[in-house]
RNA sequence: GGCCCCAUGGUCAAGUGGUUAAGACACGGCCCUUUCAAGGCCGUAUCAGGGGUUCGAAUCCCCUUGGGGUCACCA
């Protein structure tokens, strides 16, 4: 020990964001910051068949709104660049080249028909499929002849046939695998370029990565890597294996099925901070009681030691709660901005002070794509069912609205200043002095002035927005059409 | 199928041999109240099953069941 702590967040540019790799991206991240260590990025890009074009910037942006700086990176650069490993290339086969020499891997010249054709044959047979090591026996001087005549090669691990290997996991504990069921492996592929089983080994090496935290996928190739560490008689990093993230029904979180992503989560109205926050209690859990996190907190309270074992899924209700939580609790200027783009589209009379609309949606706001849908009113009054003027708990009639309408009217249109404490005054008294209940007074005015049965506010916050005039002639229309009703 | 891992309410979960088995989301009820929210209070609901070990198991061991992962020139 005594080294400085190094984690690395080693993505594979696939143009959006798992939300089961940002969460290893954040613990990665945790980890570092909680030790006072570095947190490094490193492209992993050997598969260039699945190359997608800006998608390396898709995780810049994702690792910058989230919060998550990273220390050394392609971007940053740092002591161990380059940090893509396309770019790497070169440094790879001469490690593979060493391993062959030291015996513990070997050129490999079978065709991918071949290769395919025994997979077909061994799975047709209900069997697994295994490399049967036919390149193992080859001389030195055969492989030094097929090399010559420019065959196509690969590099593939040797691993022990007997015996078994384990490995101790921070979270799992003590993991063992019986080498057998270790195939012999493809370091280098046919292209020159190493798989990622080679690639992050090496590379986790040359950049004195110390703990390697990634999803419980790979628990079970990591003694293929420990392998070759021995073989290189290079020390082991510390190993995190993380849970997985599944969905409700209990199966993995996959794009190609249409699960959100964490840019979709975004596009929803999910604000970063609260899915950040959620995704960290995703198979972690703090000491106390405490859910609310911010990531300068998280950095605080991080311990890897509380990580649990069993997968947890996904729920999209816990999520909204904490952003309704960060919406909450944010500074209402913060809210109004962020409600702007929404409001500004959806409420096209500019009359309407869409401040004060932002103050009335701001605790009654989940998502901030709901927005639109609750605000429609402030435009225009449409048509509405009279039905809704009944309301047994505040104990209206379609008779008591009429009256309690027509009592409003005067008071209201002669009502200076328009402001929410002088309608406040007004209505109250008015029901006082009227002998009626203030819902009775204040449902029929809200109803009418909105023709909604659910707003965000009442009625004298929506006649304050609305204005006098506009207040008024909604107030009008109703007494007009109750009227004709109940005649 | 072989191998590996996991198992506390519907969900996230605390718990590490002795607890009335926390807390949160969701759900239900009540209060507050000008609708709806928010807020406050209360409530329903969990140790997968079976064997052991022990004076005593959610906690330790074994088996069963269930779920997941992995078996590529993907990462």
């Amino acid at each position: 020990m005594g080294r400085q702590v190094r984690t690395r967040y080693a993505p594979s540019p696939t143009g959006y964001v798992h939300i089961g790799n940002l969460r290893t991206a954040l613990y990665e991240y945790l980890i570092a910051r909680s030790m006072n260590g570095k947190f490094i990025l490193r492209i992993e890009d050997t598969d260039q068949e699945r190359l997608v074009e800006g998608a390396v910037d898709v995780i810049y942006n994702t690792l910058k709104v989230c919060g998550l700086k990273h220390d050394e990176g392609p971007d940053i650069g740092g002591p161990y660049a380059p940090y893509v490993q396309s770019q790497r290339k070169d440094a790879y086969l001469p490690f593979a080249k060493e391993l062959v020499e030291k015996g513990h891997a070997y050129y490999c010249f079978c065709s991918k028909d071949r290769l395919d054709k025994m997979r077909s044959e061994a799975e047709s047979r209900g069997e697994t499929y295994m490399y049967d090591r036919h390149c193992l026996g080859l001389s030195k001087e055969e492989v030094e002849e097929k090399l010559a005549q420019n065959q196509p090669w690969v590099i593939r691990q040797k691993m022990p046939r007997e015996g078994s290997t384990t490995f101790e996991d921070m979270v799992y504990g003590s993991i063992t695998i019986e080498n057998n069921m270790l195939e012999d492996q493809i370091l280098i592929k046919s292209d020159g370029l190493p798989t990622y089983n080679f690639a992050n080994v090496i590379d986790d090496h040359l950049m004195e990565i110390t703990h390697v935290v990634r999803g419980s996928e790979y628990l079970t190739s990591t003694p293929k890597y420990n392998l070759l560490y021995d073989a290189f008689g290079w020390e082991k990093p510390v190993y995190v294996h993380l849970p997985l993230i599944v969905k409700p029904d209990g199966s993995k979180i996959s794009k190609r099925k249409g699960d959100a992503s964490f840019e979709d989560l975004v596009a929803m109205g999910f604000l970063v901070e609260a899915i950040i926050n959620y995704i960290a209690l995703l198979g972690w859990s703090p000491e106390g009681t405490q859910e609310v996190f911010s990531l300068a907190e998280l950095e605080k309270a991080f311990d890897i030691r509380r990580i649990s074992k069993s997968p947890s899924s996904f729920d999209m209700e816990k999520l909204r709660w904490f952003n309704a939580e960060y919406i909450r609790a944010m500074p209402p200027e913060k809210f109004h901005s962020l409600a702007m783009p929404y409001l500004e589209k959806s409420i096209t009379d500019k009359s309407i002070d869409l401040a004060k609309v932002s103050k009335l949606l701001q605790k009654r706001t989940e998502l901030l794509t709901e927005i639109p849908s609750k605000v429609g009113f402030f435009n225009s009054l449409e048509d509405y069912d009279l039905s809704i003027y009944v309301h047994k708990k505040m104990k209206t009639t379609l008779e008591i609205s009429l009256e309690s309408l027509k009592a409003a009217l005067p008071i209201l249109e002669n009502l200076e200043p328009w402001n929410e404490e002088s309608i406040h005054g007004t209505l109250l008294s008015l029901a006082e002095t009227m002998g009626i209940k203030n819902g009775q007074m204040l449902w029929p005015v809200r109803t009418a002035l909105s023709g909604w049965q659910v707003t965000p506010g009442g009625a004298i916050e929506i006649a304050d927005i609305l204005g006098k005039e506009e207040s008024l002639r909604r107030i009008r229309i109703g007494i007009e059409r109750l009227g004709r009703a109940l005649s």
